[in-house]
DNA sequence: ATAGACTGTACGGTAAGGGGAGAGTCAAGG
DNA sequence: CCTTGACTCTCCCCTTACCGTACAGTCTAT
């Protein structure tokens, strides 16, 4: 018979985790004193209590231990809970090596370029939503002004119907210089009467959608398109459909274009 | 300007994270109403919080993310804690690598034996003790109750000296039938007369010693020997030192012999 | 005016113990 | 017999990065 400290120093576990696993009922001391509450532990547990730290170290929890070792399991099941356990930790090991990779990444752009990069990429899924847009070929991206202009009616007559930020979307599939095929849009709930050149459709979501956050000046936003094109390629994903902006912050809020926030989504899939 | 809940869709983030930064400090919303509480976020707020799950996904904690984005670091810096977080990661992988070879280990033994083994090898130092002990060839490894005789003095005149239970060291350096050289020892603390054979030295402790525990009979501690020897194998440790046994609870203690507990201890190093 | 959706704070929980306070206990020495 | 120092007990708070829930207040549309 030991007491908790001579018992500690054999097993060599804490006193702390001694008591706790008393406490969550995964190893009783032999004894305990009803007058002083003192623990008593016989050797006979240390190979008990040693098959418990073997499992903790394979990475067990404490609540799988229990199981192992309360119920006493058949070879098969207990070869359940191993082959599921090592699953477990592959997985754990590829998110790991994942990180590591990423990690990697940027002490290279660091090393390179001296500085972080402005943007990060997540991946999302964008939901489908009902817009009133308007689509047409333009002579260069500046004159998407052209088109906003037939959305303005809809800020004044349906302002209550109007359930999200304007939108972009640019339906060439290469780059163009000149007579880029646009499509302005606002997301909005329910239907209303609508002029001309106007239409109202249902946009598709997007099941995997790479989307940057860019700030400032929309001359600057071919930085932002640069530097996703680079992080699809390092990631292996291709695009995969017409991208969108989706303008959060523009100039009918501030009056600062540094001040602008525009988001970028780019339909994509793994190669 | 988002409510919380507007901006939580948008980032992608739940409520509750966007609270919870906010309550450390990681990220405020731009304008808390004074009266409702209701926060409000703008939407140049979400590269910042792009960045901060980007930094998350890294694998940093919060407490170093606040660094990163808090006070604006020079790359010196970042370099510095990026290459630390990948030696931190890489350490992670190595960790679980070595678990996941352990239970890759344990299955094997599962199928070809049907069982786990009844053994948990444990590697700890043993710290240096004195003892009284006597040292002799006895024909075979049972006459080292001969030994033992001459101990048995001990514990009715100094009681109170003994410092732990009874030890038996094995100073054949290869397997033997016949004439053993055993030595069988008593920790003690203080120093007292003794007689003939025995003598009061310091016993070295044992820098790197795997160590199980065998329970019952001593005639079967020959499979504890043995399930020792492949586990060295098996995590290349080679053996290097005469081994010792502890009788933690024998003859003394308990009448039955199947509730003997010995625990081995083998000197070993990595080869 | 009211319903439903949203937001707020506050408390409690997670895994596996660590740290420390305050009180009681044990064994040895004087 | 008393004291001293080493142990031990329980109880409570702390850790990470949030999630769940309860209850109360707020916003928006009808």
């Amino acid at each position: 018979m030991f007491k908790i400290g001579d018992f500690s120093r054999l097993s060599f576990v804490t006193v702390k985790t001694l008591r706790y696993y008393d406490e969550i009922g995964l190893l009783k001391p032999v004894r305990v004193d009803r007058f002083t509450g003192y623990r008593y532990y016989s050797a006979d547990q240390l190979p008990r209590l040693n098959y418990i730290i073997a499992l903790k170290n394979l990475g067990l929890s404490l609540d799988e231990i229990k199981l192992l070792v309360r119920d006493s399991l058949t070879p098969a099941q207990m070869r359940d809970i191993f082959i599921l356990k090592k699953a477990e930790l592959q997985q754990h090991v590829a998110d790991i090596q994942k990180r590591l990779e990423q990690v990697e990444r940027v002490l290279r752009q660091l090393e390179q370029e001296g500085k972080m990069s402005d943007y990060q990429f997540v991946i999302k899924k964008v939901e489908p939503v009902k817009i009133v847009s308007v689509r047409g070929t333009v002579p260069t991206y500046h004159d998407i002004v052209q088109l906003v202009e037939h959305l303005y009616p809809v800020y004044q007559t349906h302002a209550a119907k109007i359930a999200g930020p304007f939108i972009a979307i640019y339906h060439d599939m290469e780059y163009r210089e000149k007579d880029v095929d646009i499509e302005s849009a606002i997301p909005i709930n329910g239907e209303f009467e609508i002029k001309k050149p106007l239409v109202i459709r249902d946009l598709p979501g997007i099941e995997t959608a790479v989307t940057t956050i860019h700030k400032g000046l929309y001359e600057t936003i071919g930085n932002a398109y640069r530097a996703l094109m680079e992080w699809c390629e390092d990631n292996g994903y291709e695009l995969d459909g017409p991208d969108r902006e989706v303008y959060l912050t523009g100039p009918e809020s501030v009056s600062d274009p540094a001040q602008y926030v525009t988001e970028l989504q780019q339909p994509v899939k793994k190669c």
